[in-house]
DNA sequence: AATGAATGAGTGTTCATTCAT
DNA sequence: GATGAATGAACACTCATTCAT
């Protein structure tokens, strides 16, 4: 028998990521893929059970690939400041460099073919950072808030950001993408 | 008659619209949109071109909705903090009061459907806002940053915080707004 | 707009029926009875909701005719044997020149397609044939046994006596036959 | 190894009839019947030609087992009473006690799937059956009617009796049972 | 011989769009 | 202008069968 390849496993899921990229998620069918990846569409069901089950897959790929480079050298008892410095930057290159990779996060947070249980595994990824924010907020260095109003101002404007810069050919100088760090990092600490 | 078709019009895009906030955007027919507004889906061809232009009206629709909603009660001359304290306000207030309506303009900002031509349309109604930004700029109120990152911090920060609650039934008081509000005006001003 | 046209719903169920004749059961597709229907697979669905339907109206549409071909002249009040004649040879008439149907109604039957509602309906029209056997029983001249003790000596003879003249080429004269209404009349009667 | 070959052959027609009762006819998968007898599907393909092959050798191990419990106890030069007697009541007992196997066969009898072969095969196993009727013809027992009518009165009610039995769960009293013996050996003789 | 992977051809069904009135 | 009928092309998915080992 030919042996189950999990190279193609791959393959199929780096094909569904590229087929939701160009044609977006509502146009994204199994046959698309089974063309995108060089296999028929049935062989697709070989390695996944229905097509809500690949995208779960491919919805914690990604979110694992995004939150362990975010979580990237990260210092679990190192100074605030500069591991929150760590992961804004690496937040801000990822976004950068898989605009694909990171879009396709979005669209999919809002799909109902997302289950629960991969949502709450995909969360589940970012506790080196939670910690962070406690420790912080513990320290007195960042403000007394919720973490999501936290996430708000530090994360949330990089995405603002990053999808002007694809659609406008936005270019950010180091000089000014400093200076959003710096806007990002005021707003959180007291 | 002239007075009739713009109704009949008006009434599929209501419709539409309708549809798309109980039934989500993929399971929305022209089929169930003509039913909806009581008319044949053949009739919808009379007034719009096919599915794509039907989606680019709404979609102007609403963003001026949106956007006169914002923009709403401002005053052009008026001093800057309280005039920003109104835009903020009013956007928050649209965001939690229609949260469809927002979801639907956010969704479609990415879907394919909708094309440059609308996209630019729909930017074009916050002419007023740019206004303020920019006189708040020149009288060094406001930091010295592109719009981009004016709006990634002043606005973008309330998406994700609207998103979270619909989401995860978080409540926001009077109290923590009033807070959410002050990071904000602090992140965007010197 | 084009009028909806009972020939055509006509025209699908005897298309199916001649398919489900040809292929058999299980081998009949929506796509076949549309090939053969010389309509779009897609039409049927205007017609009949999915394929479900389809079949179960099929399936009255052939309960009607044959339990009304079996009914056909007989009299109310009529004189036990002479009614039992009629329907007996009806019976066998149908049975012979319409194997399809009648086959059809067998293969029906055992499908998890037909719905309960469907069967019993199916059944109802029976009634003048159970009212006739009922009188017969009180008036002494059938046994006194249950119906489908009854139907069993009765009429399912004929069914096994049909298909092998079908399948075997074998030819009944009108001697055999009256012989074997005969056995059937001696077996229900005291 | 010629044995242990043969074994598999029989798990899988075992299997196979394993999961036609399970699930029924349609829902039947080779897929299916090779999880069942734990082999890969492509080993059935080892020891049959098709999924037709298959059925067919399914088909006459079923139309075996059936006319062998049918003739159970069969004395050739017995008294023709007491033998019809006893084919009569083993082909009640096996039609109540496998209804499945039963219905199968049935079902089979009527699929493209088993040809010419197969059932002319099958009805070779009737052979001791067939002499009992002609004996008991030339004794001047049994009416003089060809084999088919004879069938049809002495067995066909049987199957429509037990067919209705599984039903409408309706259920045969010892009594009732002796009834429609004597109906059916009434019919036959003379 | 035995197998799991692979697939072409099919399944029932939907839907944006066009046709004919 | 308005419509319900009609449909081609697509959808997710299944399955008997073959391939490659």
């Amino acid at each position: 028998m030919r042996t189950k390849d999990e190279n193609k496993k791959e393959a199929i899921c780096r094909a569904a990521i590229d087929v939701i990229q160009r044609d977006g998620f509502e146009d994204t069918s199994i046959a698309k893929i089974g063309k995108e990846a060089g296999v028929s569409p049935a062989t697709i069901y070989v390695y996944f059970e229905n097509k809500e089950d690949l995208l779960n897959e491919i919805y914690l790929k990604v979110k694992r690939a995004m939150s362990s480079a975010m979580m990237q050298d990260l210092d679990e008892g190192g100074e605030i400041e500069e591991e929150f410095r760590k992961v804004w930057f690496n937040f801000y290159g990822y976004a950068v460099e898989n605009p694909v990779d990171f879009a396709f996060g979005e669209q999919f947070a809002n799909s109902p073919l997302v289950n629960r249980l991969s949502r709450d595994e995909g969360e589940g990824y970012y506790g080196p950072l939670i910690e962070l924010f406690e420790r912080g907020k513990r320290a007195g260095v960042f403000k007394d808030i919720p973490l999501a109003v936290f996430s708000a101002f530090a994360f949330f404007p990089v995405i603002g950001l990053v999808r002007n810069r694809n659609s406008e050919n936005l270019v950010f100088g180091r000089e000014l993408l400093e200076k959003v760090y710096e806007i990002a990092w005021d707003a959180v600490t007291e």
